[in-house]
DNA sequence: GCGACAG
DNA sequence: ATCTTGTCGC
């Protein structure tokens, strides 16, 4: 899968623009109520793109919902432009929700970005719902490696601003890069991706959505969610 | 030109 | 992301 030529830098000019409009500040109650998380898969060598997203209470955790969109995929991956390929779907999965959520979780970063709109960042200005990034490797910015047990964070740098926060959700665990997405600030983004990771390294609504993106339309068994 | 590079 | 088996560690 090839992209247009110019495309990129069309992509990128879009980003540069919409980047403006992200918003640093808590626009929601805590504790929130309704947190939902959103992931991507590529099914059929890649052919299609399968978006997923999930509602858990909070905080307890527990599954309220959940929806699956698939659609054919319009762009390979390029770093950076990350939110184009994978948005389309996860939208329209995240519209099936029969409840909407308070804020959601997103796998890949927020303003952690090049030109600080990650796929968080997108999904927050194209949807108006408070959004983090919570990925599971870096993509920009500098850090020293946080402490070892589970809790500990070290700032992530990016061309002398903060960025984001590394987290150690898991004692000896890889750390997660947390960043604010739109209408939420760092520190409700790093205290709500901690909170919500009580037993593994991710979150748990974010481990749900990428289970749930990456099966085959089979039965599934076990805990079903209320639908 | 070289190295880096979310998922 | 996706392709893939066994294997190391608690």
């Amino acid at each position: 899968m090839k992209a247009p030529a110019g495309l990129a830098s069309e992509l990128i000019a879009r980003q540069r623009e919409l980047a403006a409009h992200v918003d640093h500040d808590d626009h929601f109650a805590w504790p929130p109520a309704r947190v939902a998380a959103v992931d991507a898969a590529f099914p059929g060598n890649g052919k299609i793109t399968r978006g997923a997203a999930v509602l858990f209470s909070f905080p307890e955790l527990e599954c309220l919902d959940r929806a699956v969109s698939e659609l054919p995929t319009a762009l390979p991956y390029i770093p950076g432009l990350l939110s184009f390929r994978e948005l389309p779907a996860i939208r329209s999965a995240l519209e099936q929700l029969r409840e909407t959520p308070d804020v959601i979780l997103c796998d890949g970063q927020g303003i952690a970005h090049p030109r600080r709109f990650g796929i968080a960042c997108h999904l927050g200005v194209d949807t108006g719902f408070p959004t983090a990034g919570v990925g599971k490797s870096r993509l920009c910015g500098q850090f020293s490696e946080p402490g070892k047990e589970k809790g500990s964070t070290s700032i992530l740098l990016d061309r002398a601003e903060e960025i984001g926060t590394v987290v150690r959700t898991r004692t000896g665990v890889k750390p997660l890069f947390v960043s604010v997405g739109h209408r939420i600030s760092l520190a409700t983004a790093v205290r709500l991706t901690l909170e919500c990771a009580p037993r593994y390294r991710l979150p748990e609504p974010i481990r749900s959505a990428d289970r749930l993106a990456g099966m085959t339309g089979g039965v599934q068994l076990s805990a079903r969610c209320s639908r």
